[in-house]
DNA sequence: TTGATTGCAAAGCATTTGCATGCTA
DNA sequence: TAGCATGCAAATGCTTTGCAATCAA
């Protein structure tokens, strides 16, 4: 994992590149939430990620982690989600495909998909209302495979095979 | 408006029937809360409903609102709808269309939109991760036309055109 | 040096909960 | 009468803000 810190040189150039731009200034603190960040492929909370930074460095503040998220959203960098509890999610958003979620109500679980034509038809109807997209979210919930499994019967079955998702225990 | 009363039977039977079924009680807070619901044809944050509500009987109280809407949700008569900013709105789910939404980020404004297309293909996705899906939600966020022409010439242009749309400007 | 940045504590919101009182069935 | 419903106040959870100290440019 450590060995990954290279690979991000685009993105940490961008940041950068934002910052320098905006006439801010590049920190220690700044630095690290990214690359914290952008070593999690998940959907983080800002209280994820400011455990992850605060086992590299103790000296980071909760307050710090949101404003950087933010300026990661505005840099391009990352991505709100809100996946339907209250707080807010932020997903890689350089270089990432665009994508909507499927949210299992009972486990949490999130799915990623994408549709080319379920897009297409968004701008279709935005162009219908003479609406200028800027983004859009589409959230399916329900219940997964294995929750539709358990539900039906009742055996608090082992745990099955692995999961062909990521998982996020963090909601409900 | 005072004439629309009458019109609300079968919402209001509905939620009588599920009240006993629930072996909960009929008050007189519920009912004053389902009518103001049920005569605002729009996305009602609880306290917007609470304000509606106070003006007909100052004798309601916040909290009440927020149960009683939890409650027409679970009777199928609202359904909740985050429109992006932090709360949650309601809207009427009863005998109304499903449908999508677009909100300019703006002015608030709030365009329903609907696609039997949309709806098709994402039951498919769902269908392709094996996911049961019971309710979903796709937002577009941008600009609506007027919005679009004021950031063109920047003149501070009265209001021109009524709106086509219902306008919600409790956001942003 | 200057002013942006940090982190703590406190404030802000929307929403929920505890609990004594009130009211429905 | 029994116990659900109400409404106030307090608590909660996430996020933002005020501000003095710190640090980058």
């Amino acid at each position: 994992m450590a060995a990954k810190k290279e690979e991000f040189e685009e993105e940490k150039a961008l940041f950068e590149d934002y910052i320098r731009q905006q006439g801010l200034r590049k920190t220690v603190q700044r630095e690290l939430i990214l690359e914290v960040f952008l070593m999690t492929e998940d959907h983080l909370s800002s209280e994820d990620l400011y455990w992850l930074a605060q086992k590299k460095d103790p000296n980071v503040g909760q307050t710090t982690v949101y404003r950087t998220l933010k300026l990661l959203t505005e840099a391009g960098l990352a991505r709100e989600v809100r996946l339907g509890d209250g707080r807010t999610y932020y997903e890689h958003h350089f270089e990432h495909e665009h994508h909507d979620h499927m949210v299992c109500t009972e486990c949490g679980r999130v799915i990623e998909f994408f549709s080319a034509e379920i897009e297409a038809l968004q701008d279709e109807m935005a162009a219908q209302y003479k609406f200028l997209p800027t983004h859009h979210s589409l959230r399916i919930l329900g219940l997964c495979e294995q929750c539709q499994e358990r539900s039906v019967d009742i055996k608090t079955a082992g745990s099955g095979a692995q999961p062909r998702v990521r998982v996020k225990t963090t909601i409900n």
